[in-house]
DNA sequence: TCAATATATGAATAACTGTTCATATATTAA
DNA sequence: TTAATATATGAACAGTTATTCATATATTGA
């Protein structure tokens, strides 16, 4: 492993690679974002929250599991600043942080083809 | 666990939500695809190759690590259709798939404020 | 204050995944 | 064909994580 037969283009492109590479914690927090929006029982939840703020209650019923689970993947998506909350009375309202989630979500959609 | 304070709202929009729930088989692509951009490494080498295409030796180069675990990486990242590969000769040459790789990584760094 | 309801959480287990090491495959030059 | 180079991959181990169960906290109404 010495080189290759582009060393002149992909040299460059990797020493401008390392200069322009985010920050180990830059990195991390993009890291933790995605992983916290790729489980499976997370994104039902989010694909639940476009159609706009449900408790807790009504988001198990959307997405099915049990009530502890859906708190423990609620808690990981609010950690990440991925949706937000709002205490109303006994219950608690979840909904989408911002456009940039429905935007995220809509992009892999349209990468895989699939429709949302 | 019997209802909540916005039962008339928060239900009618669970029940929008089942309904327009994506399909077990999307939701595991989506998550596919999100989980082999969600890790440090493979991030690393996202943010390498938007420099442009690069064969596996200067991937190395930019990102660091063993060959071995690059090469692991960009089979994740091949399989779920997030980089495409070339041979040229010896080499490999890898880049991103479309511009919705691009695109994602930009809307998750807008929304953590980090910039790439 | 007490009971009921809604939500959250700690601990434990099971399943998953990234890295390493050794080795295999593929291409080129001699 | 042989040697050298570039890349890929199987197996194993270590670290991570989702779920479950039991229980805790918080709010409301009586």
């Amino acid at each position: 492993m010495l080189g290759c037969n582009h060393e002149a283009e992909h040299h460059l492109a990797a020493k401008a690679a390392r200069e322009n590479m985010p920050n180990e914690a830059d990195i991390a927090r993009v890291s933790e974002v995605f992983k916290a929006i790729s489980e499976p029982s997370r994104l039902k939840i989010l694909f639940a929250l476009r159609q706009g703020e449900m408790c807790v209650f009504h988001i198990v019923e959307a997405v099915g599991g049990t009530q502890s689970a859906v708190s423990h993947q609620l808690r990981i998506l609010r950690d990440r600043n991925v949706i937000k909350a709002r205490r109303d009375g006994q219950n608690i309202a979840y909904s989408l942080a911002d456009e940039h989630v429905v935007a995220v979500l809509e992009l892999a959609c349209a990468h895989l083809n699939c429709k949302i």
